[in-house]
DNA sequence: ATACAGGAGTGATGCAGATCACACACCCAC
DNA sequence: GTGGGTGTGTGATCTGCATCACTCCTGTAT
């Protein structure tokens, strides 16, 4: 199998090596095996838009390994970041399930393999298979919950300050020290930052210099070391 | 049957007058028989809590009749209302769904009557019945699409004023006349509108003043008159 | 080497709204 | 009536952040 972009490809759900807790691994055979049907796979570049905001929706994605940006955007040109998707989560599913169009523009941050699966081929799917039905609500209403919680920060007026801590502190809980230290890489530039804050670029740049000063981080390159969760915890007393 | 607080009780799905395209509205004979003997109901006064955010979820209400505000508050206490629920809503779905604690709170505005379906009895139900599964699902993605309406609202950083003509208008289109303004029965306190559109009393005390004094709006005591949903509309350029 | 683009730092300025601080209007109790 | 509670109108002030306007830095294309 040709390996575009430097990936191997990965043809097989039941032999793919992030199998886990995603919403279609560990399916009943017959599931699985229904699924491995109506599916396709495909890699994609980085930058690649894997469907844009308002786009009839046309089937969903499963993403195998790359991050995908979630984004909306206003007429202005205003954009804010939504998500940052991993591999394993379903991209396009409430569109999907409810016969609208896709509420996010979906695009390849790095190069990547992503499953397809046709919208109609999903929705039989579903009627055919209940209990993924079952998951899929509450995929769906997991989503809901983070939608909340991002309601909740945007609207309980969080300061800038208060929502880049929260950034931070959502990035070291993947790796956290025993000293309550934690390095992070940092993929996204100053801009996509304040595009998932809902601020400016400069307001980010004033706000690293800020939060260095405060020796509340570091950082040495694309490598962030985050010093320590309790001040950054004090920092979000809201919620 | 009794009547507390000057209602009729509605004992029985089918002869609902609200009957219609709510969730649990048109199931089958045999659905519609089921949800029947697993829901109970009763009524409730006016500042009733249905549920509480954070509490364990016991299982969803449906609103017979009546108003419930749907509120998150942070820890210092700032209350943002996501929504205003009104009759055929069904209330706490993601929370039970997913077994977490209710996400928000919901307090009856108004003297109503609701339906109670435990968790474990609606989470049979929904295995039981697999293509009311799938309208739940349908459900929550509709709910997820709402929070995301609103997280655009928010993030894009929409000022008051949009925030408030975007209100307006949301309220005025239950009711246009043809000469394209509407009257609508001011139920809200400013205070209340606040925590709508995330912003102080104050605010909302000078928003209604400017409308007024740009001939956008009127009141007379709780009749509010919206004059023109054009000229709202220009000011909501924002998406 | 050159040049250009995309990203990052940082100062100066202005303004919208939060906040504080009142005054007033209304309703209900007693 | 008098009082208190709740909702409202509106001035004065203060401030955080957007915005504008630069410079500098890096990588990479030619």
């Amino acid at each position: 199998m040709r390996a575009p972009y430097g990936l191997n490809i990965l043809d097989n759900c039941t032999t793919c090596p992030i199998r886990g807790e995603h919403l279609f691994c560990n399916l009943s055979v017959q599931a699985s095996q229904r699924l491995n049907e109506i599916k396709s796979t495909a890699v994609y570049p980085k930058g690649a838009m894997l469907f844009i905001e308002g786009q009839l929706s046309r089937g969903v994605f499963v993403l195998c390994n790359g991050k995908v940006k979630l984004s909306t955007t206003s007429r202005e040109g205003k954009t804010i970041i939504t998500k940052i998707s991993d591999s394993g989560d379903v991209l396009g599913l409430n569109a999907v399930v409810s016969n609208v169009p896709y509420e996010v523009t979906a695009e390849m941050m790095e190069p990547g393999q992503a499953n397809f699966i046709p919208r109609d081929s999903l929705q039989q799917f579903l009627r055919e298979f209940p209990e993924v039905a079952m998951r899929v609500a509450q995929q769906l209403s997991r989503n809901y919950y983070t939608a909340y919680e991002e309601i909740r920060t945007l609207g309980l007026s969080a300061s800038p300050s208060e929502k880049f801590a929260k950034l931070l502190l959502s990035w070291s809980t993947k790796s956290t020290q025993s000293d309550g230290s934690s390095q992070v890489k940092l993929t996204l530039t100053h801009e996509e930052i304040a595009e998932i804050i809902g601020t400016t670029r400069e307001t980010v740049s004033r706000l690293f210099s800020e939060f260095k000063k405060k020796q509340l981080m570091q950082s040495k390159g694309a490598t962030l070391v985050i010093r320590s969760r309790f001040a950054l915890e004090k920092i979000v007393q809201s919620y």
